[in-house]
DNA sequence: TCTCTTTGTCGGCCTTTCCGACAACTAGA
DNA sequence: TCTAGTTGTCGGAAAGGCCGACAAAGAGA
């Protein structure tokens, strides 16, 4: 087979099921003619560099309502990260098709792509060659093994977002037997230049073609705390941040300025985990707001246990719940909500977004709270505080279930 | 860099200049619209199977004047190897353009395309992993290395015939130092399949643009005699042959049918060292055939030095050359001169073509014979015996000199 | 809390490949 | 024939990578 090719410098266009299964099924795309609301304020958050000044004209429309145009899926050609280009058009809310796509939505996509995430241990990432599969990802999205050979292995043909081909042997040996990825691993690590925290993402489309996408643990400085239980304790030669994925300010003030003057614009999106998206669905918003957040009221969250890669679902009380009256930014509804969580470890993400949350309701929660409706939580699944500082990473296990604790 | 890509099952074409420099620059391309002549008798030599049962009528004509139409550069999808396809018209010769493609012509191309070829040693294709590079090939090909550095180093970065791009990390160590290349090296040797005995091809275009082919050496049993050095002694396990190259009888057949009956046809001609062209220039020919081949003449031929790889002009006594008057092929040219020649290892090649020979002059050898005039003798500087046995292999480095041995 | 399953990590060992040393060979004087 | 330069081959050494063993962590009872 021939060699490596020097990859494509340009953005690469991505098929919008492969780029939802690396960007984690909880990331949802909004559709062409969708209604949604921007948020500069959340736009602001995601800048790099010092806080942009803003117009008056900017602090003085908290959330403008937009017509998506356009969407475009893309891949950073250096590395590989996925990211959205939406294309939107200020407009007054009118009962438009208002629809997202939703992987996990009640519809069965025929065309539907089966994925599987795994943060990389330093064993995964660091040592001599081998990627440990969980029993999961092989059972689901790697080829049927012939469990009568000793060992079964078999030679996996996978392509990469940038449309590459890796291979990969698929061994399941040792004991206690278990499956593993050998030979082909090592290059494609330092290839991606992956490290212990990043995750990898194994798809299958119905065809039962396979394809790998990465995704880039956030580093150290780019958001707040550890973001990850096998992140390096300090930057020696592992930081590699380089603000991808970040604006810088001066883009934001000047799409902030064109959204609040009506005219088209376009914001760029990174689906990292713990950010939270500043372009959400008109109707999300619309009943988040809707609702009387009185004080005490008990609310409940999606989001990724620090030291786990399943979803858990928080619970907490809502202290104040009112549209702001201070700052810069008065009336804005971003990050309205004071919740006090029950969980210590989210004592720093007190403030979120009403749309972000669910009334927590009596019934029992799992029922209250099924598989099928992850998706309406998803968008916002990544938690801020107040200064935009991440807290914890959604690792974002494709596979992970939802539970909620009592 | 993305991973090895599959290669593409078609054939496929190659630029002109790459192909010229994959075959050998000993090789010449006919144009389009040009004048040649086409020997069903050298066709037959190429041929595999049981001799070929030809029609009074092909026998009738052992050269046919044809006009090329098309000429399309080829490389084979599963070996690399360059061959062309000719589309011929038969027609009766008049003085139309007449010209051969010539890389070594006066005239400079400013595209030239500069390539070395070395036949792989037993070290450069069994032990784990490297090439020594001559030092030629490193300074006219190679970019230039930092020889302050310790080791100097580089990584070149080379495309294949298919398009594949392959990395070889070159370094000039050792003591004393050499040029060698290492990593990426085996695993060039491993795809391609490459054993001792055949070549690689390295050529770089005007723009630095480097590329790599290969050449298979011929195997035992498909030419006559061992056909290099480092071939194996026996066929254990180093047999690749699988006729490739060869047509069969009945393709040969049809194909000279066509032609005695003027009809266009196609012919494919692998450029193998060795195998003496039967498409012919037809200048060439008549120049050979005008001369009136007097036993005792003296006459001299480029060949390759069976132990070396650099091009020799041998020197012999034309015994006789008359046309064939017996046989099938009565009245035919193919073969015609029957020639001593001094050095005893070419005393099995002794049945040549006219044009494949030069009037030996008095003058001084190496002025009568000067490196540029070198392709003037080229397109037959592989030999065969009365049998088609190939005698000697044209290992063809494209930087042999030339030297006429006194 | 206990048990069973899953999977991260380690040291051992085998294979690959990188290296300088040496010697064979060639070209030119 | 001699000499200087080039390059093929070898064995040692280092690195890469595959392996089972063990144990830690997690899930379910």
């Amino acid at each position: 087979m021939p060699p490596p090719r020097p990859p494509a410098a340009e953005v690469r266009h991505v098929d919008s099921r492969i780029w939802r299964a690396c960007a984690g099924s909880s990331v949802q795309i909004p559709t062409v003619n969708s209604i949604v609301y921007y948020f500069p304020q959340g736009h602001v958050e995601q800048s790099c560099g010092s806080t942009p000044l803003l117009s008056s004209l900017v602090l003085s429309r908290p959330l403008i309502p937009c017509v998506v145009s356009d969407v475009h899926c893309l891949a950073d050609p250096r590395t590989d990260e996925v990211f959205i280009k939406l294309f939107l058009v200020p407009d007054e809310p009118s009962r438009l098709p208002n629809q997202f796509l939703d992987v996990n939505g009640e519809v069965e996509d025929p065309d539907k792509i089966v994925s599987f995430a795994k943060i990389l241990t330093p064993s995964d990432a660091n040592n001599g060659g081998g990627f440990s599969v969980p029993r999961f990802c092989a059972d689901s999205i790697f080829p049927p093994l012939d469990y009568n050979a000793d060992p079964p292995v078999q030679t996996l043909t996978v392509t990469d977002i940038r449309g590459g081909v890796w291979e990969f042997r698929h061994i399941y040996r040792g004991t206690p037997r278990r499956h593993l990825l050998t030979t082909g691993w090592n290059k494609f690590v330092n290839q991606k230049k992956l490290i212990a925290g990043d995750s990898v993402v194994f798809m299958r489309d119905c065809n039962g073609k396979m394809f790998i996408g990465v995704r880039r643990a956030l580093k150290r400085g780019e958001g707040g705390g550890d973001s990850g239980r096998w992140r390096e304790p300090t930057g020696g030669g592992a930081t590699k941040g380089d603000g991808r994925g970040r604006m810088t300010a001066e883009v934001v003030v000047e799409v902030a300025e064109r959204a609040a003057k009506g005219l088209p614009f376009e914001v760029v999106y990174y689906p990292r985990p713990g950010w939270t998206d500043f372009v959400v669905r008109a109707e999300l918003v619309e009943a988040g707001l809707n609702i009387y957040w009185a004080g005490g009221t008990r609310v409940k969250m999606a989001v990724e246990k620090e030291d786990s890669s399943r979803m858990t679902c928080f619970q907490g009380t809502v202290i104040s719940g009112a549209l702001s009256d201070s700052g810069p930014w008065i009336g804005s509804p971003w990050r309205m909500l004071l919740v006090a969580w029950d969980e210590p470890d989210l004592e720093n993400v007190r403030r979120v977004n009403p749309w972000q949350v669910e009334i927590a309701t009596s019934l029992p929660l799992q029922s209250s709270f099924p598989l099928a409706k992850k998706s309406k939580f998803s968008q916002e699944s990544g938690l801020a505080d107040a200064e935009g500082e991440i807290m914890f990473p959604m690792t974002g296990l494709t596979n992970s279930t939802m539970r909620c604790q009592k």
